[in-house]
DNA sequence: AGCACGCCGACT
DNA sequence: GTCGGCGTGCTC
């Protein structure tokens, strides 16, 4: 270890390679002595190295005895210092450069995700002539408190409109939680907690660790196991099994319709995975990471599973991670980029929700997180499983193909609910119909009748208002002007309780009209302004309208009601505690509710994700309906769904309608294979964005037309454009793109970022290239 | 000659 | 990303 490769801290396409540096004794005694570190060495260590004139923060990711050939040994220096001990290995380095390679980005920035969460030293200047400095921000203190539940808590009842206690409750029934995590997910329950300790049902524990193993906390981990597995659970078991067994990266997508015991499973594997000595690694949706979820996975394994999720404080994240890297926690549970959790021995990767479009990170690194748990399985020969409802159809590809990377690729299916619940009846009405029979109302009538039906017997109900990349826009019915912001190409979206327009871009937001004066049209100056398009206020209006006098308590959800903090909860807590509801919301409530009283799922417009001009509408809109249809009829009582549309006939509704994937599966593979789309190609999407309209058009050609005369010739390559993106102008930025098709197996990534590394570009114009793109505005 | 400015290449 | 070196061209 005389030698170390580092890659700099500087996120330049001419630095983008590793420097060799010397490694000094004190520096070699200070990385080996370090019992911290997760390598047992100086690999994955931040360092502080002298680089041209001044001093560079870098990352090793190699050490060799030997001296670096091609470099005069007299210019090699030595590190300076060590900044921050080892956060990750060489297995873990070499993931990095793959992800580098693979989504044309600098190695550093490859590398930044597997640092320890907060990590700031930078070497930094006030201005131009201040000297370099480093610098280093301290994480916050580190809440060691644990809320648990006591043995009188059996016998207490909250009061009906406690919603907050019984949530507090709730997340506690699973085990003891960490009041951390407890107020990241249930926003202000401290004083519910305070309150309660008062009255002996909770207790508050200062310590460093609960104790571990079963029995310990009040519901044992052997009561909230089920006692049968159904056949589909022990299929799937067997499936991970032999992928842990084989261990070189095996993949196992395990298919299971909602409420079919998914978690069951990974609960299960992972306990196998202990007790061969190796850790796991759960990857779960951000908006699924929630209390009971967390609870779910304390029960089992207690303090043996760290927490890693966005809304944890710095400290209480970089604690987290540290318990992992230490080797205190065997099993990770969080969001995307727990995936660099530094856990040890890793014998299972778990990603839950496979197919959501959130595990592809839109900033660099532009990663895909179902891509990325790949690479990693294989390069530590461990298992990866693939959880989902509704598969995305790369995998499903993957396992019909049978093996896909040199690994192979298993299905396991579970088609069936444990115990007695059912799937529930599916009903599409066809809007044109409703229309013609002179309803013109925003509910069908077999929509307003089982509303009532709802409200008659005191149930819940659902209503999904299907509005992703949509919303309420004004248009002028004189001379059919739509409001754009004059910053970005985007229709301004109309706000009817504060009476403004809001870019949803920007954020910028206009007042429109004044009380007593109407509003006018900014173009013909017209008054006839009408909204067009149905917000989930008017939603409310209507329903409340129509349930007049009925005692149903009306729940609205959307990005708006829910910006506030802790509002989400909030008002899935009021929904929770209500006796007879409706919760009216938008994309948000599809996915992870699980409340056992709703018997009815309205979608009030199922076509809206179908006409956006994007190769996965049809994908997209077939699994939210599949996600919201599962809300229904979760408990006791038999569930009904209700689709709304004007497009009856469409493979993604009459699918979800009869419960059969197949019927939407083999008309989108036909049109993906006619179109040379994912999964039979790779996409990408080389984006190039500045304030000159100009230089854009000339950088974005010179890049298009490198890239035509490399791949001249090539089979199953495509080029489309240049073009104005669909969103031609943000934040008063010129946008246009490039995708690019390329067969399966292709190093789209590598050429890409050649031919970009060619143009030269003024200043103030930038190019990004994300490979295997999902937004393609 | 002396100095401002811009481009180019090195940096381990 | 940052800086010094070097060439060009203008000024005192």
């Amino acid at each position: 270890m005389r030698f170390a490769s580092v890659v700099l801290d500087i996120p330049t396409r001419a630095l983008d390679a590793a420097f060799d540096y010397a490694v000094p004794d004190e520096v070699r005694a200070q990385a080996e002595g370090d019992g911290v570190g997760c390598s047992g060495g100086l690999i994955g260590c931040t360092v502080l190295v002298p680089f041209s004139h001044r001093q560079v923060v870098g990352y090793v990711v190699a050490t060799f005895d030997e001296a670096p050939a091609g470099i005069d040994p007299a210019r090699i220096l030595p590190i300076a210092r060590i900044l921050a001990s080892s956060a990750f290995d060489e297995p873990s380095a070499r993931v990095a450069r793959w992800i580098a390679r693979e989504y044309s980005c600098p190695l550093c920035e490859a590398i930044r995700p597997f640092l320890a969460p907060g990590q700031t030293v930078k070497v930094r200047r006030a201005d131009d002539s201040s000297p370099w400095e480093l610098v280093c921000e301290k994480s916050g203190p580190v809440d060691e408190r644990w809320v648990s539940l006591t043995e009188s808590a059996a016998d207490f009842e909250p009061r009906a409109n406690a919603s907050k206690q019984r949530a507090v409750l709730g997340a506690l029934s699973q085990g003891t939680v960490r009041m951390a995590e407890l107020s990241a997910m249930l926003p202000g329950c401290s004083a519910t907690v305070a309150a309660l300790q008062k009255r002996g049902v909770v207790s508050v524990e200062r310590r460093r660790h609960v104790r571990g193993g079963e029995g310990t906390t009040l519901s044992s981990a052997t009561a909230s196991r089920p006692e049968h597995l159904t056949k589909g659970q022990v299929g799937a078991l067997e499936a991970v099994a032999a992928a842990c067994a084989a261990a070189r990266g095996d993949v196992v997508v395990v298919d299971g319709v909602t409420g079919s015991g998914k978690t069951e499973v990974y609960l299960e594997a992972i306990e196998r995975v202990r007790k061969s000595g190796k850790s796991a690694l759960v990857l779960v949706p951000e908006i699924s990471l929630t209390a009971q979820t967390v609870g779910r996975f304390r029960s089992r394994f207690g303090d043996d599973v760290a927490i890693l999720h966005s809304r944890l404080s710095a400290g209480e994240r970089f604690d987290q991670w540290d318990l992992a890297r230490r080797g205190e926690a065997h099993v990770v549970v969080g969001a995307r980029s727990a995936l660099f959790a530094p856990l040890r021995d890793l014998g299972l990767v778990i990603i839950d929700e496979e197919h959501e479009a959130s595990y592809k990170q839109d900033s660099a690194p532009r990663y895909h997180a179902r891509e990325v748990a790949a690479r990693i399985a294989r390069e530590r020969g461990c298992a990866l499983v693939l959880g989902s409802a509704t598969p995305s159809l790369e995998s499903l590809e993957r396992c019909r193909a049978k093996s896909w990377g040199g690994v192979s690729w298993t299905r396991a299916c579970m088609p069936e609910r444990p115990g007695s619940a059912r799937l529930p009846k599916v009903r599409v009405v066809d809007m044109t119909e409703q229309f013609a029979l002179g309803r013109k109302h925003m509910f069908s009538k077999p929509l307003a009748d089982a509303l009532q039906g709802v409200a008659e017997r005191r149930e819940k109900a659902v209503l999904l208002l299907n509005r992703r990349g949509f919303a309420n826009f004004l248009m002028c019915r004189e001379c059919g002007a739509v409001p754009e912001c004059p910053h970005c190409s985007t229709s301004l979206t109309y706000h009817e309780r504060t009476h403004t327009l809001v870019c949803h871009s920007c954020d910028r937001s206009w007042a429109i009209g004044t009380p007593g004066a109407p509003m006018r049209c900014p173009v013909c100056g017209s008054p006839y302004l009408g909204a067009y398009g149905i917000g989930t206020q008017q939603v409310e209006t209507t329903l409340a309208d129509e349930l007049a006098g009925k005692g149903v308590t009306i729940v609205r959800m959307d990005a708006d009601t829910t910006r506030g903090k802790g509002e989400h909860q909030r008002r899935l807590e009021e929904f929770d505690a209500a006796e007879c509801a409706v919760l009216v919301g938008t994309q948000m409530i599809a996915k992870g509710l699980d409340f056992p009283q709703v018997t009815l799922v309205g979608v009030i417009n199922a076509d809206t994700t179908l006409k956006m001009p994007d190769f996965r509408a049809a994908e997209r809109t077939y699994d939210l309906l599949e996600q919201v249809a599962g809300r229904a009829g979760r408990g006791e009582r038999p569930g009904e769904v209700i689709i709304q549309t004007y497009w009856a006939s469409h493979p993604a509704i009459q699918a979800v309608a009869a419960h059969d994937r197949d019927l939407f599966m083999s008309s989108e593979l036909e049109e993906r294979r006619d179109g040379n789309y994912p999964p039979y190609s790779r996409l990408a999407n080389v984006l190039c964005w500045g304030r000159n309209e100009s230089e854009v058009r000339r950088v974005l050609d010179g890049v298009a037309s490198t890239l035509r005369a490399r791949i001249e010739g090539r089979r199953g390559w495509e080029v489309l454009g240049p073009a104005d993106c669909l969103k031609s102008r943000v934040k008063d930025r010129f946008r246009r793109h490039i995708l690019v098709k390329a067969p399966v197996g292709e190093e789209l990534g590598a050429l890409l970022d050649a031919c970009v590394r060619e143009q030269d570009k003024p200043r103030g114009v930038n190019v990004a290239v994300d490979v295997d793109a999902y937004d393609m505005m």
